[in-house]
DNA sequence: GAGGGAACCTGTTTGC
DNA sequence: TGCAAACAGGTTCCCT
């Protein structure tokens, strides 16, 4: 499911909720989930408290007492908090039960996502070992950087900027609209993309998350937020998922296409091939 | 080392 | 209608 912006929802949504809360328990129901040592997991996380949510690309960052819990939601990982009680459900993985008798869940069908327990000391490391790129921000995408990095690779462009390395945060929906506002076809190699088709790239990124987050994320198929809340960016999609439609650019029909496994969604017209 | 594809899981959609 | 195959928003591992 989420990208950068839906991520930084959760983020947002968390925030309200739990922060100065103190772990009392867990329930841990999927071990496999939890990637670092389960034993010092279950063992090191009661008596901490909330002090801050953080986000990092694509990872949400739960900042304790004396540790950083990393949880990534992958493709359809999501949170949801009870006051009281919680209901009975199927895909609930994790339960965090709080001394104030909350409790906060996370669910996901497909069990792809993520946790991790951390000194707060080692996250730096922990990023630079994943390769992970700047935040898609003014202030830390670089334009330069990344035209170098673009340079040195024979990568499709949409590949490349799947896989976090030049820029944090992008998945396979936003980059699809990336593209398309920068008018790049999705299987251009990155090092045939003129400077003005980099810029836009780098542009188009920072422009289209932005405004993602600004929406509170895009709802297709099962996203909703930490209130189980409707994000409304997919109102402003172009192309993801318009197959067979009419670009609102040019009028030519939208075309899907598999680059790297994945379905990509592009007009032919505005996005021609190289 | 770079790039492509499979694997990780389950539910839903599509096609026969 | 019923069943099987394909597909789904991410990352990592393995193979070439």
């Amino acid at each position: 499911m989420p990208e950068l912006p839906e991520v930084e929802t959760v983020r947002r949504g968390l925030e309200k909720l739990i922060l100065g809360k103190k772990i009392a328990s867990l329930e841990i129901r999927y071990p496999k989930m939890i990637k670092t040592d389960l034993d010092q997991f279950q063992k090191e996380l009661p008596g901490q408290v909330v002090k801050s949510m953080g986000r990092r690309g694509k990872y949400l960052l739960f900042y304790l007492t004396d540790k950083v819990l990393i949880s990534h939601l992958r493709m359809e990982g999501k949170y949801f908090y009870y006051p009281d009680q919680v209901p009975e459900r199927k895909h609930a993985h994790v339960l965090i039960h709080f001394e104030d008798g909350g409790t906060l869940v996370y669910e996901d069908v497909r069990k792809f996502g993520t946790m991790e327990l951390l000194a707060p000391e080692l996250l730096e490391a922990y990023f630079l070992s994943k390769k992970l790129g700047p935040e898609p921000t003014e202030q830390d995408f670089d334009l330069e950087i990344f035209r170098g990095a673009l340079k040195k690779s024979k990568k499709p462009i949409k590949s490349h900027l799947l896989d976090q390395t030049l820029v944090a945060g992008l998945g396979n929906i936003y980059v699809n609209e990336v593209l398309w506002r920068a008018k790049v076809h999705p299987a251009s190699p990155s090092q045939s993309l003129t400077r003005a088709e980099a810029t836009a790239i780098h542009e188009q990124t920072i422009e289209v998350l932005g405004q993602a987050v600004e929406k509170g994320g895009s709802t297709i198929r099962t996203y909703t937020n930490a209130f189980g809340e409707d994000g409304t960016m997919q109102d402003f999609h172009q192309v993801y998922d318009k197959t067979g439609e009419a670009c609102s650019c040019c009028g030519a029909i939208i075309e899907k296409i598999q680059l790297g496994g994945r379905g990509t969604h592009f007009c032919p017209k505005c996005q021609r091939r190289k």
